[in-house]
DNA sequence: GATGAATGAGTGTTCATTCAT
DNA sequence: CATGAATGAACACTCATTCAT
């Protein structure tokens, strides 16, 4: 028996992350995905049961691989502000570094596909991040309102300013990062 | 001769809109705006030429309709902050009313058809907003940072907001949005 | 507009009952039918919702034009036997002459679509013949038995013996079939 | 080395037979048999040419089968008519304890691969039914035709009333049995 | 202007079969 | 012997667009 060549698998996961960087999400269909990974339409199914699957497992893969970035260096005995900067910087940075897994993540989020996902088991990568948010609210260092209000402004904007599509006469260095990271501190902090 | 018929463009138009709201950006094939919009796939290249072309018109269609709503009552004698108070809160009412056209945008948005609409035509509609803005920047109201990192603050947030698929667990209701815009009034005022 | 091309659906239907002549029911794809018929696969699906449609109706059809050739000449104020006789000669003229329409019939029945088409709907086209069994019945020509029983010794007959895949050797001439309905006959009569 | 493992080739004929029962013959694909037979498509070709010869072995086997259960307690010595009857509830006692046996054969009968088997061959099981057919003609106990128009009336109906969806409304029991059974007598016997 | 017919090219998926172990 | 991985070719069907009227 053949085993299972994982070279293979890893191949169709970059194809598609490549392809929908290049293509977009809509128009990056199974065959040429499999055509990009080198590998027979039919193959492509014996690692995942459709597309569907294959798309929403790439994603979920590629969220994880975020989350462990955004989290990198995590240290929550830091003063509650730092913490944040650097979960901040740590995000433009891995999208600096990580374009084509940011803007598969950015248009999977915006397709119907978004809606399978399991986001609790999602959430769980950045827990860390959601604790010590509510740390600093029960320590009156942020202000004591909805998280999905708190994530508004201090994660979306993250995502919103590295998406090159919606700033696009905005260069990311380190000013504008830190700039951009004054706004979102004041908008939470007390 | 007779001239285009305008009920039939229109009908067009609502259908698309309509359509995307029930199944989704991607899967809005021709013929099932069409069928939706009781003419033939033919006659839609009448008026537009290709779907493209199509999709492209009435997103610029719907973001002039949504920069009218949220510019409704604009008045740059009153304070900064009201101003900008009064934007804001234009933008959940015309979002709370007009669903299908808010959630079409967003869907457009992200979409590559995205790429190929005049960016600039479309600011326009917006300049009070913008000038405004600028305004307060010279008069020292609100922070000296670049209009991508004031909109991400202060544009933004209501999207993210009104997107029920973002923000699951929010009710949207006077208070949450009330709260919400202190927290993008604190981001950028200085 | 274009009008529906005529010609085009009888092709469709041609094609069909041909090709399932030629290599059988089960390996007649949609594709292979629409070549066939000189036609897009696409084009088929004008006048079908989906292929198991197009078989469908095309058995209905089929069967349509059999019962009317078995029932010609039908005349019920002949005697009884010669009804019967007649309706049997023109199952096998019927058969002779028109060799893969039968044979189209024959796989149907065979195939999971034959559970699909509405049997009511199609007994109603043999309804003469249907009755006039139930009035030998009555009037003791023929033995009281189950009408499946009755049909399984003479409508069924025709369609073994017609059937060279089944019967081989037999050599289907106005003697043989004579002596056929001898045995039929011989079968049901009181 | 081992021999080839007899349990795995019969799970593979029972898996065939079964399946085919279940989802029929078309949709009954190598792969979904391999399955339910707890086997490698693999080794499907082990003991099997391709498919085809899968499938022609399993209906040569079940057909072995059924004719050792139709000839079960054959004695020529008895009258003639009742050596017949005897086959006859033989039949439909098989049938009615081997549904799936026997509606595998039936789907086979009309398949395309019908047309692989060695008829001869086949028919060599049956002979002692035949020779004393051919005896009954000699010894003028039943009429005098081609072996393909006697068949007709005393094998096929068999097929034919056991088959359900031939025949819908129809009870088998013992005494419709008896009755069919006298029909078909009456057909052939002289 | 308006239409439904018509289509080649594409969709996601399954097929029977072979390969490497 | 036995396997699951691997595949090119096919499957039923839909697409955006054009044609003839």
């Amino acid at each position: 028996m053949r085993i299972k060549d994982l070279n293979k698998q890893e191949a169709i996961i970059e194809a598609t992350i490549l392809l929908v960087n290049e293509i977009g999400f809509v128009s990056s269909s199974v065959s040429k995905i499999a055509k990009k990974a080198n590998v027979s339409p039919a193959t492509l199914y014996i690692y995942y049961k459709n597309k569907e699957d294959l798309l929403v497992s790439t994603y979920v893969e590629v969220k994880k691989k975020m989350s462990k970035a955004l989290l990198n260096g995590f240290d929550d005995s830091m003063p509650f502000r730092d913490v944040l900067e650097k979960f901040w910087k740590n995000g433009f940075k891995f999208v600096e570094t990580n374009k084509a897994l940011f803007q598969y993540t950015e248009q999977f989020a915006n397709s119907p596909f978004s809606e399978l996902v399991n986001q609790e088991e999602l959430e769980k990568h950045f827990e860390p991040m959601i604790k010590i948010l509510h740390k600093g609210i029960e320590q009156k260092v942020i202000k004591d309102v909805p998280f999905d209000i708190l994530a508004t402004f201090i994660f979306y904007p993250m995502l919103i300013l590295a998406n090159s599509k919606k700033c696009k006469s905005l260069e990311l260095n380190n000013d504008t990062i830190e700039v951009a990271f004054k706004l979102a501190w004041d908008a939470i902090k007390l």
